[in-house]
RNA sequence: CGGGAAGUAGCGUAGCUUGGUAGCGCGCAGCGUUUGGGACGCUGAGGUCGCGGGUUCAAAUCCCGCCUUCCCGACCA
C-alpha cells in the first residue's frame, strides 16, 4: 500500500488519499454522488446516534416525508426558490408518461412539511410542534467534494413550529447549543464557533441563520451546523394557523436546523494527519484494536479474554488476528483508520505480563500491567477525547487574528491561513463584497467575548473571517 | 458553468513527439518461508488504452465531439 500524500504537500490531495485508503467513501457513477462504505458509514451511524439522542432530549420527534415534492411547493416562498431554483433535481416523467405536474426532489423538506404543519396545527394546544427527519436530500452541485458537496447527501433535518417569535428563536438557539454544539465539541472534539450568519449568507427564506463553523488543518472554515429562524414567513405563505387562548387566528412562528454527512468531512479534516484518520474515542467505531503479534494459541487466548474484559467494562473492542499480514503493515493501517487504542499481544506480553499500548492521536506506545488493562484503557480513552479537543483549540487560537481594518483582515487570514476577526461595523455589506474577491466570507457575527449574539444590536458584533469550504 | 491539468489492469504509471496491435511497480490468487513498524521466493490471473466518431493498410499514439476526475473561480450543508 501506497502512503498517502502529506497535508503540507497538497491537501486537497491529503483528503483524498485518506478518505480512498481507509475506505470511506467512493465517488458514485454520477457526477457528484457518493457510495459511504462500512467504516464510513459506520461512523455516520454514530453520528447519528449521539444526535438522535440529543435531538430527542430536545423535545423533538422523528417522522418521514417524502423524498418528492411538488414543484409548486417551492414558489409558495419566493426567497427560499430563488435560493434553491439553481440546484434542483427536476422529475418530470414517471410511469412512462410526463407528469402534469414536475416533483421536485427535496433539497430541504420546509415547504411539505409546512403543508401538512398547517393540516395537523389548529390550537395553541398542538404547539410547539417539534419534528425531525434523517433523510436524503438532493442538490445539483457545480463542484462536489467527497462528504463536504456532494449532489446527493444524507442529513437530519429539524421542523418545528411555536406559538411566539421569542419561542421559536429559543428553541432555535437550544439546539443550536445544546445538539450541535454539544455533539460538536464533546463527541467530535471539534471546537466550534457558534455566532450568527450575516444577510449575505443565510439560508434562503430564513429571518436568521445561526451557525456552528470549525476551522480544519488547512486552517479554512467548515460550516459544520446550521439553525434558522424562519419567522413567519412560511406559515404566511402555507396558512398555517393557530387559534390563541383569545380566540386570535395566528400564523405559527417557525425553525428548521439541519447537520449533514458533511461532518465526516469535518472529523477528517480537523483532527487527520500525515499517518490517516485520528478519531475521537467518544465517537470512534471502534476504539480499541488488539493486535495479535503472532499465530500462538496462548496469545490468542490472552488476546480474547482482554477483549471480552474490555467489552464488559464499556469499550468498543476489535481483535486484529490476521497474522498472516505482517505485523507493520497491520499497525500502518490501524492508524490509517485512526483507532484510538491499539494494543499489542505478543510472546513478549505473555513473558513479562505487560502489554503495549499505543495511542493514536500522539503515536506514543505505553507499556502496563496486563491485569491494569481494563482500568486504564478507559481512563486513556478519556484522555485522548479531552487531548484531542485541546489540540484543535490551541491550534484555531493559533491561527486567529485580530485585525482593525477590512485590508489588514483580508491579509491576515490569507497569510495566517486561518480566521481574522474584525468589528463588524468595519465590515457591513459592502465590506463582504470586497472580501469576496479574495475568495474570503465572513462566516459568522458573534459578541466581543466570542459568545452567541442574541438579540443584539449589529453594530456591537466581531465578524470571523476566513475562506471557507 | 468559465480558466487550467489529467484519464492506459484495483491503485500508481511507461509507451504518444516520430502510428505497427501494451510494459513496469504495488495490490490480487495459489504454494512455501516469515511474523515486535508498510516481509520474501516461486507460479499465476487480470486490459473494450475514459466514451463515440474520423483519418489510415494499420490508432493508446494523429484529428473532432462528449464524459469523468482534480485544481482555481462563481453557487452551496
Amino acid at each position: 500500500m501506497s502512503s498517502i500524500t502529506s497535508q503540507q504537500a497538497d491537501f486537497p490531495a491529503w483528503y483524498q488519499d485518506v478518505i480512498s485508503k481507509t475506505e470511506l467513501a467512493d465517488n458514485g457513477p454520477v457526477r457528484g454522488t457518493m457510495v459511504i462504505r462500512p467504516y464510513g458509514y459506520a461512523l455516520w451511524e454514530r453520528i447519528q446516534g449521539e444526535l438522535d439522542e440529543r435531538i430527542k432530549a430536545a423535545g423533538a420527534q422523528n417522522a418521514y416525508f417524502p423524498l418528492l415534492i411538488p414543484e409548486s411547493y417551492l414558489h409558495r416562498e419566493s426567497e427560499h426558490v430563488e435560493g434553491f431554483s439553481p440546484e434542483l433535481a427536476v422529475v418530470t416523467h414517471g410511469g412512462g408518461r410526463e407528469l402534469e405536474e414536475p416533483a421536485v426532489v427535496r433539497p430541504t423538506s420546509e415547504t411539505i412539511i409546512n403543508a401538512y404543519f398547517a393540516k395537523w396545527i389548529q390550537s395553541y394546544r398542538d404547539l410547539p410542534l417539534l419534528i425531525n427527519q434523517w433523510a436524503n436530500v438532493v442538490r445539483w452541485e457545480l463542484r462536489p467534494r467527497l462528504f463536504l458537496r456532494t449532489t446527493e447527501f444524507l442529513w437530519q433535518e429539524g421542523h418545528t413550529a411555536h406559538a411566539s417569535a421569542e419561542e421559536a428563536r429559543d428553541y432555535a438557539i437550544k439546539i443550536l447549543q445544546e445538539v450541535y454544539e454539544d455533539f460538536m465539541v464533546h463527541v467530535m472534539a471539534v471546537p466550534v464557533i457558534t455566532g450568527r450568519k450575516t444577510a449575505r449568507e443565510r439560508f434562503p427564506g430564513a429571518e436568521e441563520s445561526w451557525t456552528c463553523e470549525g476551522m480544519m488543518r488547512d486552517g479554512k472554515a467548515l460550516q459544520m451546523g446550521t439553525s434558522h429562524e424562519l419567522g413567519q414567513r412560511f406559515s404566511n405563505m402555507f396558512g398555517t394557523t393557530f387559534q390563541t387562548p383569545e380566540g386570535v387566528d395566528t400564523h405559527v412562528w417557525q425553525t428548521s436546523w439541519g447537520v449533514s454527512t458533511r461532518l465526516l468531512g469535518a472529523l477528517i479534516m480537523a483532527h487527520g494527519d500525515d499517518y490517516g484518520l485520528r478519531l475521537p474515542p467518544e465517537l470512534a467505531p471502534i476504539q480499541v484494536v488488539i493486535i495479535l503479534i503472532s499465530p500462538d494459541s496462548t496469545i490468542e487466548a490472552t488476546g480474547m479474554q482482554l477483549m471480552q474484559e474490555l467489552k464488559e467494562a464499556g469499550c468498543r473492542v476489535e481483535m486484529d488476528s490476521d497474522t498472516h499480514t505482517s505485523y507493520g503493515r497491520r499497525v500502518t493501517n490501524w492508524e490509517l483508520k485512526g483507532v484510538p487504542v491499539r494494543i499489542e499481544m505478543g510472546q513478549r506480553e505473555l513473558d513479562t505480563g505487560n502489554v503495549t499500548i499505543a495511542l493514536r492521536d500522539t503515536r506514543e506506545k505505553q507499556s502496563i500491567p496486563v491485569t491494569s488493562t481494563v482500568t486504564v484503557v478507559p481512563k486513556t480513552l478519556s484522555s485522548i477525547q479531552h487531548g484531542m479537543l485541546k489540540q484543535a483549540q490551541s491550534f484555531r487560537d493559533e491561527h486567529t487574528y485580530p485585525a482593525t481594518t477590512l485590508e489588514d483582515a483580508a491579509e491576515k487570514a490569507i497569510e495566517g491561513k486561518g480566521f481574522a476577526t474584525i468589528p463588524w461595523s468595519k465590515v457591513g455589506d459592502k465590506g463582504e463584497e470586497r472580501l469576496a474577491e479574495s475568495g474570503l466570507t465572513v462566516r459568522c457575527l458573534v459578541t466581543e467575548d466570542g459568545s452567541l449574539p442574541v438579540g443584539m444590536d449589529e453594530k456591537d458584533l466581531l465578524a470571523i473571517i476566513a475562506k471557507a469550504y
